[in-house]
DNA sequence: TATTGTTATACTCTATAACTATA
DNA sequence: TATAGTTATAGAGTATAACAATA
């Protein structure tokens, strides 16, 4: 139970937990995001919605929420935002005048594309202590913990 | 670019990138980690708090901050929710009346042992898709990428 | 001068619940 | 009745900056 000498930190069975190896892995990643990625107000979260709207585009708002695990009330503001920088637009939908279909402008198709390469290096950079066969393991065993990634 | 007849909305090029898998796996595991331990009110840094003076009795604040990862502000507000429940004891330091010497109260030893199991179950829970051996290598290939947890 | 713990404060991200307009 | 989007609101978690006590 003592203390050991020096100014060592144990930490105890964490390392051992795949939920602290987890947590300690993603701060690393969302910092390293923010640093690679020049336009500083695109977090992981936009990212991923700017992604999704481009591979689906006339998607409506409940359906991107659904896609990017965020209720539809948080979708709101992200699109908000992203509407107010002209990346997005909300356009009628015929048919259904309850929904918006959801498309990138052309600004937002070349920010998407930059971004695209900026996540490119971040993610060599994250990666950089694995081989290419170890990252893709690595993404694999994760899909498998959370299958719902598609 | 035409829209998918269905319903299948598409993740674009997300799923081969090792952040969003991550972001999805954390989300997962941090439901997960709710349902399984009895006490609603210990998230996983108040966990990894409790283990790491557990295994460090008399560390003191800013030891501990850098440990599991957080401000020194932060830990200020983490211990006086531990020590208002009696789980934690901020000790005087003979030598250095600035810090404090950080331990568990008897209460906090019990709660931290049933916890350990419950978080056991948890990560029994969260790696059920998964082999021990792939359990064993997604904590390593983890650890590879954030190095800073020994 | 530097460090420790603290406080005040603010920001980000998120969800819940209630509302509206449409279906 | 049910659904889509919205709003108002609140909570959790976090960090920054300034401060007092002590080294």
């Amino acid at each position: 139970m003592k203390r050991t000498t020096g100014n060592t930190i144990i930490h105890g069975h964490l390392p051992q937990l795949l939920g602290y190896q987890l947590r300690l892995t993603q701060l690393a990643v969302f910092k390293d995001f923010s640093d690679s990625v020049s336009d500083a107000d695109i977090t992981p979260s936009l990212f991923a919605v700017l992604v999704v709207i481009d591979a689906n585009p006339g998607l409506k708002q409940t359906e991107l929420a659904k896609a990017v695990h965020l209720d539809r009330s948080t979708v709101v503001s992200a699109i908000d935002k992203l509407e107010r920088r002209n990346l997005v637009q909300r356009k009628r939908v015929a048919g259904d005048r309850r929904t918006n279909a959801l498309q990138l402008t052309n600004a937002g198709s070349t920010l998407l594309a930059q971004l695209t390469l900026e996540v490119s290096e971040h993610e060599r950079q994250i990666a950089a202590q694995l081989t290419q066969t170890e990252r893709e393991t690595l993404i694999q065993l994760l899909s498998k913990v959370s299958p719902e990634s598609r």
